[in-house]
Order: structure tokens, then C-alpha cells, then sequence
DNA sequence: TGTTTAGATGAAGAAAGCTTCAGTTTCGGA
DNA sequence: TCCGAAACTGAAGCTTTCTTCATCTAAACA
């Protein structure tokens, strides 16, 4: 009696020869397709292997659960916007913190806006699988990459560069899913970006004052 | 042939008397009980009605369907939250925004953490119901709330004063759902909120700079 | 060319939970 | 006290989708 099917993530099997390697990414293809296309109330195993070409079965081959094959494709994802933050935080090494700012906000908004459909279709299911838990390594991924950045400026800032990553990456992450989750259009978003960057920029600036309390103004 | 269910809000009879008065009360903090104790995903009708006391034909007297059930217990939570917030905003009509700022903040972490295992367990399920509809509509609502305030400050803002309030609520938000999710003790609480008020100190404080601008330190 | 292994198939078993409704109990007014 | 309306009950029907596995096909290899 196998136990019900408690939280297993790993391929059932290794692709070895190359047609399975190509039934393996049809299938997350699909998985994504699927969802988008009819959410993921009506996303079904059957369905997604339909789509991607192949039969249920196969499917199963790759993915022990319909959970699993759900975490592959938001990992997967999450991973793509991971990879983009980590890209400028590169980049910006060493820039000013407004550079940093600037630059940040607007590959993150571009990588999720981008998306849009896609992110608010994984958003759907991150509560069904333990998505939480992905989200959270990639958060803290990105927070790496972030702080990293951060500490390079030549304008030292006066606390923990960790919590200003995070303050900043939350806030943007705030404002990204609430447009998403909104359906706001992409014609309304530069004004948001242009925003966030100033919120940003308003921040790190106060950060880098002597006196972190920023009691009086001018 | 009846339609599945597509969306059906309304309660399904009015209680004339009180014990059925009673018995939707019972049953609404049952579900949210339930919700907390088990998961969304071993959340039955039936353990609901169970839980509070009643049959599942008495549960389906007043919801027309699970669906309808875990919106109003959403809303009803979302309601507590959103009447929170428009209290400090009334109480802080005419203060200086940094006061603002930190009412602001420290009402709504206080709201939003006080019931922490609640708000997670509702986040679970907002995305099976149609919660971002109802998300929305309470963010509207305490968008206006925060508009308000704002404006009555003696300090001009120099910028839509809408704008910067769904920033200040979008950071807000980014940042108590991370948190929440990410089951930050309550003992860590604090710094974050300092540090919240703080963003928003500086950003409020760089809106009512004559130069929206904000391009040299100093 | 024959054999072995990887990969693919899809009908059907099994579980699970929502929702109904015919029948029973309680309430409130006449 | 009596009666109609309001509430309540819970067993069972119904639907839906996941997952398996016996069988078949294609590829690699000798």
C-alpha cells in the first residue's frame, strides 16, 4: 500500500534518449499553455498531455503527481525572474544606489509584466502546491543577489544592507502582484515603474544619511 | 441540467429567526477554524458543519455552495481589516504625514499579524474563489481611506495623492504578505515595521519636495 | 537481423467530496 | 392548544479527475 502521495518533487525518471528530453518540455510547455488558456480549475492531467502531444501516461513517467508536474512549472518560471534579477544585480555592480535602483526596478517589472498572464496563472496555483516554499527560495535567492548589489555602491549605507534589500524587494514585489492580480494594462504601468523607482530612490537616499532617523525635513 | 456553478454570491435565505441567526455566525467562524486547523486542501463541507454544529443541509441552506461559503468568511475578514484602516485614517485627518505614516503602518502590520495564521489560511483559498475580486474591492476601499488622509495633511503633497497612496498600500502589503507567508515570528516583527515606517517617512517625505525630482543628495 | 531496454499508450479502477431532498423538529402567532 | 412556516437533518446520488498497469512500439546494440 503506497502511501497517498505526500510530497514528492523528483522526476519519476531521467530522460535518456532524446524524444523522452522533448516529451519532458512539451509537457511543461503545455502545463503552462493549459493554464493560461483554461485556469487551473479545468487543468487537468489528461488535458495538459493531450495538449503537449502525448498520453497520460507518459506524462505520469516524468511526474509522479499532478502536484509536481504543477511545482516543475512554477520552479521553472520562478527561475527565469531569478535569473533576470541576478543579471543586473551583476551588472550594476558598483553603480550608484540610484543606478541600482533604477535598473532594478525595471528588469524585475519587465520580467513579470512580461508574463503577466503566466504569473497570475501560477500565482492561482502556488497555494495548491507548496509553492509557498518555492517562492521563498527564490526570494531569498534574489535577496542574495540584491544585497550583493547593494554593498557594492561606493555610497555606504547606515543599515543592514539584508533588510534593504528585502524592504525594497517586497515593495516591489507588492506592487508587481497587485498590478497582475488587477489585470492592470500594460499602457498604465510606466507610471507605477516611474513611481516605485522614486520610492526607492527616496529610500536608499534616507538610507544613506548619517542619521538613520530622518526626523526633520529640507 | 444545472450549470456547475459559476458564481453565485448571494446567501441563499435571510435568517428570520435567531437561531439561524446563530447558526450562519457558527458556522462562518467554523469555517475559518477549520480552515486554520487542517488546510484548505482537507477542508470539507461536511467537517465544517460538523465543526459547527449544525448538518451540511443546514450549512447549504445559507451558502449555495463551498464557494460561497469561504468568500464570505474572506470577506468578512478582509471587512475587519479594511475598517481598521479607516479608522486610523479618520483619527489621523490633519496629522503631519510622518505621523501618518507610522499610524498607518503600525495599524495595519498590528491587524494583519495579530491574526497571521488566519491571513495565511485565506490567502490559501483566494485563489480557488474568486478572491482578488474581493481583494480588490477592499483595496479600493482602503485606497480611498488612505487618499483621504493624505490629503488633509497641512504638507502639500507634489504628486497625486492617489498615486502615492497605493504605493505606501502596495509596500505595505508586499511586505506583511511576505512575512506572513514566510511565517516570520512575531518576536521579528518589529524591526520590519520600523523599517517600514521608515520607507514610507522617506518617500512621503520626497513627495513633498518642491522638485519631485529628487536627483541630488544633500 | 534479433534481442533488449526505453518510451508510449489509454481504458478503467478507485476515491472523494459536493450537493440534494424527503422527512422531521422547533418556533411563534392565533 | 393548534397550525403553518422556518429550520434542521444526513444518507446517498452523482460527477469528476487522478493514477495505474498490461500492452505495444521504437530505439539501441551486438
Amino acid at each position: 500500500m503506497p502511501q497517498p502521495s505526500p510530497i514528492v518533487l523528483e522526476p519519476r525518471k531521467s530522460p535518456v534518449q532524446a524524444r523522452s528530453a522533448a516529451s519532458v518540455e512539451a509537457i511543461l510547455v503545455a502545463t503552462i499553455q493549459v493554464l493560461v488558456a483554461i485556469g487551473k480549475d479545468r487543468l487537468t492531467t489528461t488535458r495538459v498531455a493531450e495538449r503537449a502531444g502525448v498520453s497520460v501516461g507518459t506524462l505520469y513517467q516524468y511526474f509522479p503527481n499532478k502536484s509536481a508536474l504543477l511545482q516543475a512549472a512554477l520552479k521553472r518560471h520562478l527561475n527565469a525572474v531569478a535569473e533576470a534579477i541576478e543579471q543586473v544585480c551583476r551588472e550594476q555592480h558598483g553603480s550608484t544606489l540610484q543606478e541600482m535602483a533604477a535598473a532594478l526596478i525595471t528588469a524585475f517589472l519587465r520580467a513579470k509584466m512580461k508574463k503577466a498572464k503566466i504569473s497570475a496563472a501560477l500565482y492561482s496555483i502556488s497555494s495548491d502546491i507548496d509553492g509557498s516554499k518555492i517562492v521563498k527560495q527564490m526570494g531569498a535567492r534574489t535577496n542574495k543577489a540584491i544585497t550583493e548589489m547593494l554593498s557594492s555602491s561606493s555610497e555606504p549605507l547606515s543599515k543592514d544592507p539584508q533588510l534593504v534589500a528585502s524592504m525594497l524587494q517586497d515593495a516591489m514585489v507588492g506592487i508587481a502582484r497587485r498590478m497582475i492580480e488587477s489585470g492592470t494594462p500594460e499602457k498604465n504601468l510606466e507610471p507605477y515603474r516611474q513611481e516605485l523607482i522614486f520610492l526607492a530612490s527616496a529610500y536608499l537616499e534616507a538610507c544613506t544619511a548619517r542619521e538613520s532617523i530622518l526626523a526633520h525635513k529640507r
